[in-house]
DNA sequence: TATTATTTTTAGACTTGTCTAAAAATTTAT
DNA sequence: ATAAATTTTTAGACAAGTCTAAAAATAATA
């Protein structure tokens, strides 16, 4: 069994290891933790003496076989509690987070497969992210920036890059859910802005914006 | 903000002077969250301080206003997330207990608000235990112990006072649940026993059963 | 009331997880 | 390749919450 600032750490290495292909260094994860280093040091040896990391000395961290069960198994149960609270609990998407950091240290099997059921299996939070099944395995969909649409072009909507409030109720305003078809109408080549035209509303979005949305493709009309 | 460790302490304090009405000793309050008497004593200090209780050393606690509050709060928690657990995950009653403690101190008001009116704004738990208002305040029912009825009253089942796991299997064995009609068929001298009828079905039960079970007069037929 | 038994508190120690400051190892730059 | 900069680890300290063992206060009993 592990400990909630375990599981805050296996998750922590968890995220970090998709974004890099090596080991996690310390500082990643202390500034992924909002910790020190020196707290990062003592943390991963206890991982490490319960298998779930494998830890070199000045090497960065990697997650085991379980380590990366128990992680995804967290991941999982944050995710599934995020889809609760928007779908049944009226929650925003932006609102979702801190609580669900929350509800994905409770422990209860029966719980989670429960509550997976009760949401009819979703396969995805409320920002687009895959949610885990049982043994921790992602489901991975074919996604690519709006940013790197070309004119003409056009996709569904399916995730964001940056989850943070701020650009979660951003979207919000301008109407920017997923699920929406989006297409490209033009493409300023003075500062990367674009012209889109999502639903049967026509906007106007900086290439900060568009590089922070996932779409994807969608060949028919 | 109260800790995980504070939170179980108001819990079991106001538990107990719901028993007691005098102050509640370091001991009733040792036993009830299997800890030692010294630890409890350090713990009231710090709750003291914190302006949650009124201590005297030698003398026992109380709860203020705004201890009460608390933890009638945590108690509106954990009552409300039993009622999720059983009516939405298909829990039994005799599951609910643990997994509530858990559940019981997530901290977001936004979920405990949405998830009473997702469920209706239930009035009573699983266990047919009263849900503490926002305020903290209690719907107080008329109930008493189906061993007081006498031959041919009835009454409905509305809760249980031991609602140990092997106490609740053992109704659900016998098909007790809240909400049924229980009618005195006949009471034996010799030992105290019952034969009842619950809904179509005749069954001879123990005294002790009948001492742990509530029941709400029904003067009707 | 004096004595014994019980309850409660104090004192000191331990664990978990964190921190700061300093030392050691690694990486980068000259 | 050596020096400088950065990263990582170690050493020692601290807070929260718990424990054991002993002391102090209260309650029960003779």
């Amino acid at each position: 069994m592990f400990t909630l600032s375990e599981e805050n750490y296996l998750k922590a290495i968890y995220h970090l290891e998709l974004g890099n292909d090596g080991g996690v260094s310390t500082n990643a994860i202390a500034e992924k933790l909002a910790t020190k280093a020196s707290s990062v040091t003592d943390m991963i040896k206890k991982l490490s003496e319960k298998e779930v990391v494998l830890y070199k000395k000045y090497k960065g961290v990697t997650l085991t076989i379980s380590g990366k069960t128990v992680a995804a198994n967290v991941v999982r149960k944050h995710r599934l509690w995020e889809v609760f609270l928007v779908e049944k609990l009226n929650f925003s998407w932006h609102e979702v987070h801190e609580v669900a950091e929350q509800l994905e240290h409770i422990k209860s099997s029966k719980l989670i497969n429960q509550l997976d059921r009760f949401l009819g299996f979703p396969t995805h939070d409320p920002h687009g992210d895959p949610i885990p099944d049982k043994d921790g395995n992602l489901k991975i969909v074919e996604k690519s920036l709006l940013s790197t649409l070309s004119k003409n072009e056009s996709g569904i909507c399916i995730g964001v890059d940056d989850s943070s409030s701020e650009f979660l109720q951003f979207l919000d305003k301008k109407g920017i859910t997923l699920g929406k078809k989006i297409t490209i109408l033009d493409k300023e080549d003075f500062d990367d802005s674009l012209s889109i035209l999502i639903g049967d509303k026509k906007l106007s979005i900086s290439n900060k914006i568009a590089s922070n949305l996932y779409i994807r493709a969608h060949t028919g009309q």
